[in-house]
RNA sequence: GCUCCCUUCGUCUAUCGGUUAGGACACCAGAUUUUCAAUUUGGUAAGACGGGUUCGACUCCCGUAGGGAGCGCCA
């Protein structure tokens, strides 16, 4: 039996993503995506989208929508329309028809309570349960009446299957431990395993690269290439992701919806550049672009073993990104984020109120200082806030009578001077504290604390001058 | 239980038989500083364990331990 990828090499690269539409995009299936794109973009080939809406019960349209969006949030963009699995049940039952006219599926008759009371006796004996059925050889002609059959596809009993996979490397599964796949449901609907298959191939999908929960699944599905003599795709079994305590990413990590990490306000380019260092790297480099991870990427270079989600180190690389973007791409970003903010709406009609031209002029402080959107938006409130100003605790402690006593000097300095930008108004402040032989952080500390309403911002001067004359010394005033 | 896979600093990883085992995040200390960050300098920290093979193993082989995945008329 052949386990080579069959002229494949020849042919222009086609991988694919198949996302089942039962919910969010996964951040794993986030990375899977990502990986497929990144080595159909290294190749010149083609990232096709196909979703596996089989299972009726589950699939919602809504989902498709949300995974369609999570992708293109994260500017993978698919090549051609996304195909729908469920529309092409017909191919697949062609196909199995052939199958199970050229002697490779049979008709099996036996009921889902025959293979429940299989199973518990495989369970109780603590045997592998491994169905043999009785009508891989039997006479069509005994069939009982009234029974729909599945209809399965006839493998070999003995020798082994082999998976040359680009990741795993060559994986030998004995034929024993595979049972006769169901190919066809009674009610005449194909099962995932033979609907991928025949899906690829008419996909013409070369390079297969999905998670290595899949791994037991290409040995079936390899022997369904077999059965109908098509070229094997070549496979690339990636490990999965992980949480912080080395269990299966869930619930309790944190996130598993990539539309949640957006709405944690992290940004495309960093998540990125995070999935695409989890399993694999190019030497040392660590931050790197997208035009860069293309270039390098190859699936020879992925690793076997899972690796660990860290927020943590997210969180730096998204600091990095945002430090990275220029103001105009910033505010984009942050108007792009605050719908999916809690509290977005009102944050937006806060901004629009105080002038979005003063967020933007706070935005090179404010980049400096925070690892995601919603820190850095955290850091603009005061941008927002009502006079009079609520002061938390430790700024409240910074205004004493000394403090006041030098707002009131500073303000009516301020208001004299011929400029309102940060160097003027840096320059009456040094003066000032030399004058009275203060450090300059015993005057702008009060200072940030009047306009700002706390103990830690941005550059007090930058903060005045995104403020504005009028509203600083406002405020200035509020606190005298 | 059965089959398959994995195991380098806390985490992500480099190494592809010969290195003081490198980088990044995190952490600690210093510098800088109007706060906090950012920046910058330095530091702590790793080959799961036990056997082989070899002149020489993190690297190859075997075993043990630990971890993961799969075993549906789900996808």
């Amino acid at each position: 039996m052949s386990d080579k990828p069959n002229s494949t090499a020849t042919r222009p690269i086609v991988t694919r993503f198949a996302p089942s539409p039962t919910g969010a995009l996964h951040i794993g299936g986030a990375r899977t995506a990502l990986f497929n794109w990144l080595y159909a973009r290294h190749t010149g080939g083609k990232f096709l989208l196909r979703i596996e809406d089989t299972d009726r019960e589950r699939s919602k349209p809504e989902h498709v929508a949300a995974i369609l969006d999570s992708l293109k949030w994260l500017e993978l963009d698919w090549d051609g329309e996304p195909l729908f699995q469920f529309a092409r049940a017909d191919r697949h039952r062609a196909v199995a028809g052939e199958l199970l006219a050229r002697g490779h599926a049979y008709k099996c008759y036996l009921t889902p309570d025959d293979l429940a009371a299989m199973r518990a006796r495989a369970e109780a004996e603590k045997r592998p349960y491994v169905v043999e059925s009785p009508w891989r050889d039997a006479d069509p002609a005994t069939a009982p009446a009234g029974t729909k059959p599945s209809l399965r596809l006839k493998t070999p009993r003995s020798g082994e299957t082999v998976v040359a996979d680009q990741v795993q490397g060559r994986v030998v599964i004995p034929n024993k431990d595979l049972d006769d796949m169901i190919i066809l449901r009674s009610d005449g609907a194909p099962t995932y395993n033979f609907a991928v298959v025949v899906d690829d191939h008419d996909m013409a999908v070369t390079n297969v690269i999905r998670g290595v929960d899949h791994l037991t699944n290409t040995a079936r599905q390899t022997q369904v290439y077999h059965a109908m003599d098509w070229p094997l795709p070549a496979f690339a079994h990636i490990p999965l992701v992980h949480g912080a305590d080395g269990a299966k990413l869930s619930k309790r990590h944190g996130a598993q919806g990539t539309d949640e990490y957006r709405a944690m306000g992290y940004l495309p380019a960093a998540l990125r550049n995070y999935l695409s260092r989890l399993g694999w790297s190019h030497g040392d480099d660590e931050i790197f672009s997208t035009a860069q991870a293309v270039a390098w990427f190859d699936v020879a270079d992925v690793g076997k073993s899972p690796a660990r989600f860290d927020f943590v180190k997210l969180g730096d690389l998204n600091g990095h990104y945002i430090r990275a973007s220029s103001d105009a791409e910033l505010m984009a970003h942050i108007r792009a984020f605050l719908p999916h903010a809690e509290g977005g709406a009102l944050l937006s009609a806060s901004f629009a109120a105080a002038g979005w031209d003063k967020l933007a002029a706070a935005l090179p402080g404010l980049k400096e200082r925070a690892k995601t959107l919603p820190e850095l938006v955290d850091g603009a409130r005061f941008i927002i806030a009502q006079r009079p100003l609520a002061l938390d605790d430790k700024a409240l402690k910074l205004i004493d009578a000394d403090a006041k006593l030098a707002i009131r000097n500073l303000s009516a300095l301020f208001d004299d001077s011929p400029a309102w930008d940060a160097p003027s108004l840096e320059a009456i402040v040094r003066g000032y504290a030399e004058a009275h032989g203060q450090k300059l952080g015993k005057v702008a500390q009060p200072l940030r604390a009047a306009l700002t309403g706390r103990s830690v911002s941005p550059p007090v001067f930058d903060v005045m001058v995104a403020l504005g004359k009028t509203e600083a010394l406002a405020r200035l005033g509020d606190q005298a």
